[in-house]
Parts: structure tokens; C-alpha cells; sequence
RNA sequence: GGACGGCUAGCUCAGUUGGUAGAGCGUUCCCUUGACGUGGGAAAGGCCACAGGUUCGACUCCUGUGUCGUCCACCA
């Protein structure tokens, strides 16, 4: 028992000069680390666990408010379930977020040096990519920490070492092996721009005016088709109409030989339920090599692919040879002239367009013809072992139906549950998975070709002469497996029995489809079990006007500069309270600050309980008068109060009841009504009084521990009880 | 085209088993009371988007409309 008020406390509230000292305390302790807690007997070996992974932050990113948010709605479940005596891990990691760095390397090489990546060689460059990397990584961890996240960085992971690379291969060779992945020529997303494929939930859409072309593509054929995109119509090989278009049902069948100028081409008239009779001429000329829905009408009438788009996004041989390594948009104007000249051209029309952009650099995505790596979502394999209600082991089944069927039995909950919905339908649009990119930072696809074979594993075969898959995997097949590559899969060790499934998974409603429905397909594919048994997904951060915060408005509020005026506390209590699950929130500056105050306010509170009870032994509780019962009381509805709103994830709501609860009842009536009495001469009054401000002091920094850990954690070592321990290994109060 | 979400005090948002509404910030007035002016006290301010329906009673449930936004699909 200190029998001085500590003289921190003489002085205001000083985040600046407390965080970063407790953070030291913390991780010094150890009990970050559930194995400590459990060796400390901090809990009980068989405890029950709790454990989350975090949503590994990209390796060269820097920290911004949606992670802030995340960390500091993460530390509220971790600190909270520690307290409960639960057995709790927070594993933390970064991403290599393999387009994303990569493009980041290139652009500052060719700022700096003017150099590409094809300049330097792919080692060179991956050394330097990898080298970026490791100075990004201590950044984003340095800022992890500021938030006062208690993670366990002991069992720090990397989507990209050593251990990761092991169970992506074992995961890659496994579905190779089930005919789960397969590689194939088919129309895939080509970004020209980045040089690489896209998965579909990496393409996006952008609202573009354009030009409606109807043309004829000979004098003597028998009706006109419309198109925006003249230019791949060079490669087209039949044109579909609906079968029940009274118009061209005659035509039906028939084939055509016609020339565009580049040569003969043969178009064949189609039926298909897909065309629309009331669009443009209710005819479509169909381009197998560059659309997707074309290229599906080609598959089931057995029609040629003409490829006459490149890579570059420049026109091919095939498109003829005056307009061979023209662009898109060159090719489309001398294309259109000469329809004209021809008098083929019918009519011109402005349209609005949904144009398919690529999702990193925002230009159009060109879907063209390639032999590329896919998980096949629809196939039918046979499952090992199953933890998952309503498969058994032997069973027959699609990832698909597994992706599906986890959250359909309610063994994933969704929180809000309406994204259930938006997950189900998602899974009902989905084609297979394109896992292969043409870039050179990731997993570099592990198989090797000698000649005729190919060969799939783990490590590279031993024989010479192999050459392996120059191309790298989506980065979300390795964040796929994120909630047991970090626990030691493919070993089966104790980390991966303990703490999988994990409890929860928290993440923004903007990754549902790219990470969390990736996880629950590797997950129940490899595991036969699902990887978390919640998942809560949090709203977008934007600024006072509800825009996204982006460097070119200039909106960014950057969170480290909120935590450096007004402290980390203030800054996780803004991103909680006044947020719901699944809703975006709007971040002012005043609000952070208005938490600044409050921590302010709880200072002030342990200066006038500390200065009032320091001639007393706080250790005895005394005959407590009816008033202080029933202060107490409503203490214990208190607490009761905030456990129920912390288990049903309402954290906004038990952060603002504490709020209120501090300030408006305990500092406002409590504290307020106790001053007469403190100050009074009547003994029984004035030690229940000491005792019960005490009490709730004590009691209302435990509760608040989870949400402002650092504040309490200072207030708690100052105050002068017998309790030595951190206040973060301390009991949660029971109602 | 389909689905979903918001629409509550000037602003940002809560309001979970239906009983005519709350918080923060802001505004106005008062208070150098011995924890705190990063404070305290008081006050103003809302036909809870609109229209129907269920009900003794609806911000809360149902139907529809409007409006803003998001996601998905996609017409070439």
C-alpha cells in the first residue's frame, strides 16, 4: 500500500508518457502468450480457449483507421475473454499481398532508377522486393502495437515464410491431387496494365458512357448486330439470336462466309436463351475469345476461338494485318472507318455502359483466352474426415456445397446476419477460382514441367531438368489458409488441437468474398472443419462527410496522429462507440477528442477517490450504509449489464453504458453525493463511503480494461490495494 | 435487372423480445464549490422519411412509396 499519491496523478492525464511504458510492462509479463498465462496459473490448463487470428495487415502497408478499428474491436474480445479466465490467443501476422507490394516495388524502381523489373531479372528483383518488405514489416508491427494490441508475437506469422510456404504447397499438391485444381485454357479477367490475370472478385465495374455500333458484316447478310466493341468483332465466329425472335428464327442454323477485311470468316447463326430480343437488333455477334458469356455459347455450339486481342491489349495477327499491334482503341477507329467506307455501318448511338475496370489500377480488364491455374468449385471429391453437421467422412462432395453448408447449419454465425444472405448469393454466382498470376512476388506455383510431364509437390523433384510454373498464386490462396498455416499445419501440432477452429473472425464486410469465403473453402476442404465459429465483420471508416478516406481528397485521418494528441484510448473509443457491426462509421477529429476528455475525466475521478482514501485500510470492508448498498447494486446490474452486451458483441453499446455509467452516475451523483460525507464527522458514513468509491473505481477500470487498456492500466497501479498483479491478467468482476 | 442497408435533436449516431424517444459534439444561460473549466448545473431542440395495415397502443411488426448508399449480376 502506497501511502503517497503517486505523483503522475498531481498532474493531468499524460497518454504520451504512459502507453508506450505499459505496452513495455505488458509484453515483458508474457501474457500475451497463452502458454505463459497457463505456466503463471494465470488459467487453468484445460481452460476453455478463445482465439482469433489477426487479419494479417499487408506487409508494406501503413497503419489506417479500418485497422484501428479492427485492432481495437479484436482487443476488446482478446482482453475481455483473458480476463474471463479463457486460455486466449491473438495470433498476429502480416500478408506479402503479392500485386500489391510487387506494383509498389516497381513504381518506386522506376522512380528512382527508371527501371522495370524485367531490367533487373526476377532474383534481382524479389531480393529487392523482399528486402522493401522486411523494412515495411518492423513499420506496420511498430504501429500494431501503439494501438495496444495485446497479440502473442511469439507465434508472429508471414503469409510468405518458410512455415506458410510449406502448407500452401501441401494445400496446392493436395487439391492437384483431388482434380481440385487444374490448369486450363479458358477466358480469363486480363488486366494489360498489370499483366496479369484477375480472380472475378477482382474486377470491378465503372458506369462509362460509349458507343453503340449496328453494323451488317456483309452487304448480303441478312440483319445487322450491335456492339460497343467493333474492334472484336474481327474475331467473331457466329452471331445468336433468342429462339423465340420471330425475326431471325429462319436464319437459324445457317452459316455465312464473310470478309471484315482481314480474310474469310465464317459466322454461324446460333439460338440462345441469353440474348435479350429487345437490345440493340436483338442479334449478337459472338466473340468466344473475348467474353465471357460468348465464350460460353461457343463452348455448347462447338465454335472456334479467334484470338485477336494480345496481352498488351494489342490486336493480334489473327485480327489481320493492318491492324496488328494497334491498341483496342486504334483498331476500333480504323476498324469503324472501314465499315463505313463500306457501308455497313448502320447506325451510331451513345449507351451507357458497366465497364469491367481491374480493382488495382482502375483500367478496362480485357477477357481473353489463357492456360491458367483454377480451383474448381464444382467438382465432386471425396471428403477424409468431417467436423462439419451434416457431412460425414466418405462423403461425396463440391467446395462449393462445403462453402455453402458451414454457414447454412448455422455452425458459421454471421454477425450481421443479413451478410449471410449476401454470402450465400455470392456462392450461387460463382465460377471457378483463377489462382494463377503473372506476376513474380508470392507463392510461386509449385509445379515443375520437363518436357512432357509435370510434376506437383512440395519440393522441387530431385532429377535435373525441371523447370517450374513461372507464375505466383493469388495472394488469398495463402490468406486462405490463415487460421491454420499459422497454428503449424500441415503438422499436426499442439497449437493447431488447442486453438482451432478460432473463436471469431473479425475482419471488414469488404473482404467477405476475397478472405472469409476463401477460408471457409480451404478450411473445410483441408480440415474437414471450419476455420472460426463466428465471423464479425465490422463497417468502412470514413471521414466527417461519409467519403472514403483517400491521400488524393486528402481526407486520410492518419491514426497515429490522433494517438499522439489524444492518446490511444480515446482513439479505440471513437471507432467503437456510435459503430455497428456491418455499417459504415463517419470519424471526425471532435469525436476522438471527446474520449480524450472522458479519459481525462477518469484521471480526475482516481486523484479525488486515491486522495480520499489514502488514511484508509481499503483491505477491511466496513458496515456499509443502505445508500452504499444500493450504490453497489446498481454496480452489480453494471456489471452484469456489460458482460451480456460484450458476449452478444455489442461493444458499441457496452462502451457507451461504461461511458455514462463513469461519468454521469459515479462522477456526477456518486462521487458528488459522497463529498458531505467524506467530509462529514460521522465515522460509519465515512468508511462506507471510502469503501464504496473504491469499489466502484476499481471495478469500473477492470470493466474498462478491454476498451481504454492503457489508462487503466496506469490508474490501476496507482491505486492502493493489495492486488500486485497487471490489471490485464485480472478476474473479470462477476455480477 | 436482383439483393441489402440508411433515412431518429443543428451534426454524428444509439434505441434487441411494441408502452408516444436517448448519447456525444454543437447551441443558450448560470457557476473561480477544496477530483476535474479536458469541469459542474440548467435549458432549448425531434408529427423517429412518407402512406397504409396489424394492435388498446408502433421509432420498434407487416405492405407499399420516396430518397441516399452499397453489393451482385449484366445487354453484346
Amino acid at each position: 500500500m502506497s501511502p503517497y499519491m503517486d505523483e503522475k496523478l498531481t498532474k493531468p492525464y499524460d497518454p504520451q508518457a504512459t502507453e508506450d511504458r505499459i505496452y513495455q510492462l505488458w509484453e515483458e509479463s508474457g501474457f500475451f502468450n497463452p502458454d505463459v498465462c497457463v505456466q503463471k496459473g494465470v488459467c487453468d490448463k484445460d481452460a476453455e480457449t478463445f482465439s482469433i487470428v489477426l487479419p494479417p495487415p499487408n506487409v508494406t502497408g501503413t497503419l489506417h483507421m479500418g485497422h484501428s478499428e479492427m485492432l481495437a474491436i479484436q482487443d476488446i474480445l482478446v482482453r475481455y475473454n483473458r480476463m474471463r479466465g479463457k486460455k486466449t490467443l491473438w495470433l498476429p501476422g502480416t500478408d506479402h499481398a503479392a500485386i500489391a507490394t510487387q506494383t509498389k516495388v516497381e513504381k518506386k524502381m522506376y522512380d528512382e532508377e527508371g527501371t522495370t523489373r524485367h531490367d533487373v531479372g526476377r532474383e534481382e528483383f524479389l531480393k529487392r522486393v523482399n528486402q522493401f518488405a522486411k523494412e515495411s514489416h518492423d513499420t506496420i508491427v511498430h504501429q500494431i502495437k501503439k494501438m495496444g494490441s495485446s497479440v502473442d508475437w511469439s507465434r508472429e506469422a508471414f503469409t510468405l515464410d518458410e512455415k506458410r510456404t510449406i502448407a500452401v504447397r501441401t494445400a496446392f499438391k493436395k487439391m492437384y491431387d483431388d482434380g481440385l485444381v487444374y490448369r486450363g485454357h479458358r477466358i480469363v479477367n486480363w488486366c494489360p496494365h498489370c499483366y496479369s490475370t484477375l480472380s472475378d472478385d477482382e474486377v470491378e465495374y465503372k458506369e462509362k458512357k460509349a458507343v453503340l455500333y449496328t453494323f451488317k458484316y456483309a452487304k448480303d447478310f441478312p440483319f445487322a448486330i450491335a456492339t460497343t466493341r467493333p474492334e472484336t468483332k474481327l474475331g467473331d465466329s457466329a452471331v445468336a439470336v433468342n429462339p423465340n425472335d420471330e425475326r431471325y428464327k429462319a436464319h437459324i442454323g445457317e452459316i455465312f462466309t464473310v470478309d471484315l477485311g482481314h480474310g474469310a470468316q465464317t459466322i454461324k447463326v446460333i439460338a440462345d436463351e441469353a440474348v435479350d430480343p429487345e437490345y440493340g437488333t436483338g442479334a449478337l455477334g459472338v466473340t468466344p475469345a473475348h467474353s465471357m458469356t460468348d465464350y460460353d455459347m461457343a463452348q455448347k455450339n462447338d465454335l472456334p476461338l479467334i484470338k485477336v486481342i494480345d496481352e498488351h491489349g494489342k490486336m493480334t495477327k489473327e485480327a489481320g494485318a493492318q491492324y496488328e499491334g494497334l491498341k483496342v482503341k486504334e483498331a476500333r477507329a480504323k476498324f469503324v472507318q472501314w465499315l463505313k467506307d463500306e457501308e455497313l455501318l448502320l447506325k451510331e448511338e451513345e449507351v451507357d455502359q458497366n465497364l469491367s475496370i481491374c480493382y488495382r489500377c482502375a483500367r478496362p480488364v480485357e477477357p481473353l483466352p489463357s492456360l491458367q491455374w483454377f480451383v474448381n468449385v464444382n467438382k465432386t471429391f471425396t471428403i477424409p474426415h468431417s467436423n462439419i453437421k451434416g457431412v460425414t467422412a466418405g462423403q461425396q462432395i463440391t467446395l462449393k456445397e462445403l462453402m455453402h453448408i458451414v454457414v447454412q447449419n448455422g455452425q458459421i454465425q454471421i454477425v450481421p446476419e443479413r451478410f449471410a444472405k449476401i454470402y450465400f448469393h455470392w456462392i450461387e454466382n460463382l465460377r471457378d477460382w483463377c489462382i494463377s498470376r503473372q506476376i513474380w512476388y508470392g507463392h510461386q506455383i509449385p509445379v515443375w514441367y520437363r518436357d512432357e510431364e509435370t510434376y506437383v509437390g512440395v519440393e522441387k523433384p530431385k532429377d535435373a531438368g525441371w523447370t517450374q510454373d513461372p507464375d505466383t498464386l493469388d495472394t488469398w490462396f495463402s490468406s486462405g489458409l490463415w487460421t491454420f498455416s499459422t497454428l503449424g499445419w500441415p503438422e499436426e501440432t499442439a497449437d493447431l488441437r488447442t486453438y482451432h477452429p478460432t473463436a471469431i473472425l473479425e475482419t471488414g464486410y469488404d473482404i467477405l468474398f476475397f478472405w472469409v469465403a476463401r477460408m471457409v473453402l480451404m478450411t473445410t476442404y483441408l480440415l474437414g472443419d471450419i476455420p472460426f465459429k463466428n465471423v464479425y465483420l465490422h463497417g468502412l471508416v470514413r471521414d466527417e462527410r461519409g467519403r472514403k478516406m483517400s491521400k488524393s481528397i486528402g481526407n486520410v485521418i492518419d491514426p497515429l496522429d490522433m494517438i499522439k494528441i489524444y492518446g490511444t484510448d480515446a482513439t479505440r473509443m471513437s471507432l467503437i462507440i456510435g459503430t455497428s457491426p456491418g455499417n459504415d462509421m463517419k470519424l471526425s477529429e471532435e469525436k476522438i477528442k471527446a474520449y480524450k476528455h472522458f479519459a481525462n475525466k477518469i484521471w480526475n475521478i482516481t486523484r479525488f477517490v486515491v486522495s480520499n482514501t489514502e488514511d484508509t485500510d481499503l483491505t477491511v470492508k466496513p458496515e456499509l450504509t443502505d445508500h452504499d448498498r444500493e450504490n453497489l447494486k446498481e454496480l452489480d446490474a453494471l456489471v452484469a449489464d456489460i458482460t451480456k452486451e460484450i458476449e452478444q458483441y455489442h461493444f458499441y453499446l457496452a462502451g457507451e453504458k461504461l461511458y455514462h455509467y463513469v461519468w454521469h452516475r459515479f462522477a456526477d451523483v456518486v462521487i458528488e453525493e459522497s463529498k458531505v460525507r467524506l467530509y462529514g464527522d460521522n465515522a460509519v458514513e465515512r468508511s462506507s463511503a471510502q469503501w464504496t468509491l473504491f469499489h466502484i473505481l476499481t471495478t469500473s477500470v477492470t470493466l474498462l480494461h478491454p476498451f481504454m487498456p492503457f489508462i487503466t492500466e496506469e490508474v490501476w497501479s496507482m491505486l492502493a490495494h493489495d492486488k500486485k498483479n497487471l490489471l490485464m491478467i485480472e478476474p473479470w468482476p462477476r455480477s
